[in-house]
DNA sequence: TCTGGGGTCCTAGGACCC
DNA sequence: TCTGGGGTCCTAGGACCC
C-alpha cells in the first residue's frame, strides 16, 4: 500500500462567535456575563441620554436555553444548551441578548473570506469553525497560524483558536487547548503527552452515552480508551465503534477535508410556549403547521431544492419524539403539497399526549433545474 | 425550572427485485 | 417446496455536533 503523504490539517475555531459579535455592536458589555439565547423580545432599550438598558437573565420567562455565553458567564457554570431559567438560577445579574442570526452569518462570511483569501481548501463546519487544509502551503506553521488569525481579527474585529496537526480529529481536539485566542501545533509523537491525558469526551464523536459507558468500564481518558482491550470495547459498542473508538484513541484519522457539499435535509421546527392538546388545540396546531410547511418551502425555494421524501417530527411532553416519514411519487417544493404531505404523516401518530413540539422536514433532496411539479392529490380525513 | 433549532451519520428491519 | 443471497429503497430511531 503506497504511503499517503503526511497532511497539516488546521480548525479554527471562532472564540465565542455569537457573543463576540454582540460585543462589537454593544462594546459597554465587554468583561461583563452575557449570555445570548431566547427568542422572546429582550433588546436593549436606548434612552433619550444615549445610555442602553439591557435585559437580565433573572427576566427571563420562557423554554429558551443558552445558545452562547462570554467567559464572563462561562465562569458563573452558565453554558451553551443550558436551560435559561436554570441559568438564571446561577447568574440573574447576568444581561441577556436575543440571537441576530443575520449578524452572525455576516461575520461569518468575513473570516471564511479572509481564511480563504490565504488557504483556499476550507470545508465549512457550520457558522463559527472550518477545517483547513494546510498541506500545500510552504510556510511553517506557527507564522502561517498567526496570519490566519491576523487575517480574521482584521476582517471582523473578532479572535479565534487555531489547532494544526496531521488530521482533522487531532486538530478539532487542539484549538480547545488553548482557547480563547491560541493556537495550538501538535505532531504524531507529541499524542501520549498531550492527547493521551484528556477525557475522552474531547473526541469529537464521543457524546454523553458514550462517555458514560466508557466510564462504566473504567475508562476516562483518551490514554484509557488506547490501552482498552479491543474485545472488551468490541462487547460493549459493536464491531464498527468499536474500531472507530480504538484508532481515534491511537489518534488516527484519514478523513479527507471536504470542501464543497449538497445538503441532506433541511427542516423548520418549533417549541411551543405551553404543550398544546392534539384535539383540544387543533386549530392552533394547524395553523403552526401550516407556518411551519410555509417556511420550508420558502426554504426549499431560496435554496433550489425539490424534495423527494417529507416528513414530521413530534415531541411529547414527556420530551420522547417521534418521527414519520413520506416518500412521494413526484418530488415537491410548494407548501401546499408539504402541508398534504405533513398532514399523511400525522395520521400515522399517536395524537393522545401534549405535544411541545412540531418540525417539517424535507429530505432526498434534488437541485431544482426544471423538475416537474407532482399535483397528485388525495385528501383524506386531517388531525388538525 | 427541565431540556432550542438546524443539521449529519449510523443501524436495523422490511419490501421488493433479480 | 420451506429454501438462497445480494442489492436498493424506505422507514424509524438514536447519537452526536454546532
Amino acid at each position: 500500500m503506497p504511503e499517503s503523504p503526511p497532511r497539516r490539517i488546521a480548525h479554527l475555531d471562532m472564540d465565542a462567535f455569537y457573543a463576540s459579535v454582540e460585543l462589537l455592536r454593544y462594546p459597554d458589555l465587554r468583561g461583563q456575563a452575557v449570555v445570548i439565547g431566547g427568542r422572546r423580545d429582550h433588546q436593549p432599550i436606548t434612552l433619550p441620554d444615549g445610555t442602553r438598558q439591557y435585559a437580565r437573565l433573572r427576566d427571563y420567562v420562557g423554554r429558551g436555553v443558552i445558545t452562547t455565553s462570554t467567559y464572563e458567564a462561562r465562569a458563573l457554570g452558565v453554558f451553551s444548551a443550558m436551560g435559561m431559567m436554570k441559568a438564571a438560577q446561577l447568574a440573574p445579574e447576568a444581561i441577556l441578548l436575543p440571537v441576530d442570526f443575520d449578524a452572525y452569518r455576516h461575520y461569518s462570511r468575513l473570516f471564511k473570506a479572509a481564511v480563504r483569501a490565504i488557504a483556499p481548501q476550507v470545508e465549512d463546519r457550520g457558522i463559527d469553525e472550518i477545517y483547513i487544509d494546510l498541506t500545500d502551503i510552504a510556510e511553517d506553521s506557527l507564522p502561517l497560524a498567526q496570519r490566519l488569525k491576523q487575517a480574521v481579527r482584521h476582517a471582523t474585529g473578532l479572535t479565534c483558536s487555531i489547532g494544526i496537526t496531521p488530521n482533522k480529529l487531532l486538530s478539532k481536539i487542539c484549538s480547545e487547548l488553548d482557547k480563547p485566542d491560541g493556537i495550538t501545533l501538535l505532531s504524531r509523537e507529541e499524542i501520549p503527552a498531550r492527547i493521551w491525558p484528556l477525557a475522552v469526551r474531547k473526541i469529537n464523536g464521543i457524546g454523553p452515552k458514550a462517555s458514560e459507558r466508557l466510564a462504566a468500564m473504567g475508562i476516562a481518558t483518551i490514554g484509557q480508551l488506547a490501552a482498552a482491550a479491543p474485545e472488551a470495547l468490541q462487547a460493549q459498542f459493536g464491531r464498527n465503534y468499536a474500531l472507530w473508538l480504538h484508532e481515534v484513541a491511537h489518534g488516527i484519522d484519514e478523513r479527507p477535508v471536504v470542501t464543497e457539499s449538497e445538503p441532506k435535509s433541511i427542516s423548520r421546527e418549533t417549541t411551543f410556549e405551553r404543550d398544546l392538546h392534539p384535539q383540544q388545540d387543533r386549530i392552533q396546531l394547524g395553523s403552526i403547521l401550516t407556518d411551519l410547511c410555509e417556511r420550508l418551502a420558502a426554504d426549499l425555494l431560496r435554496k433550489a431544492y425539490v424534495a423527494k421524501t417529507i416528513g414530521i417530527k413530534l415531541r411529547y411532553d414527556d420530551f420522547r419524539s417521534v418521527t414519520r416519514d413520506l416518500t412521494l411519487p413526484e418530488p415537491v417544493r410548494d407548501a401546499a403539497s408539504i402541508l398534504r404531505a405533513a398532514r399523511e404523516c400525522l395520521k400515522r401518530v399517536p395524537l393522545d399526549q401534549r405535544l411541545r413540539l412540531l418540525g417539517v422536514r424535507a429530505s432526498a433532496l434534488l437541485p431544482f433545474d426544471d423538475v416537474a411539479e407532482s399535483s397528485s392529490v388525495e385528501q383524506g380525513e386531517l388531525p388538525f
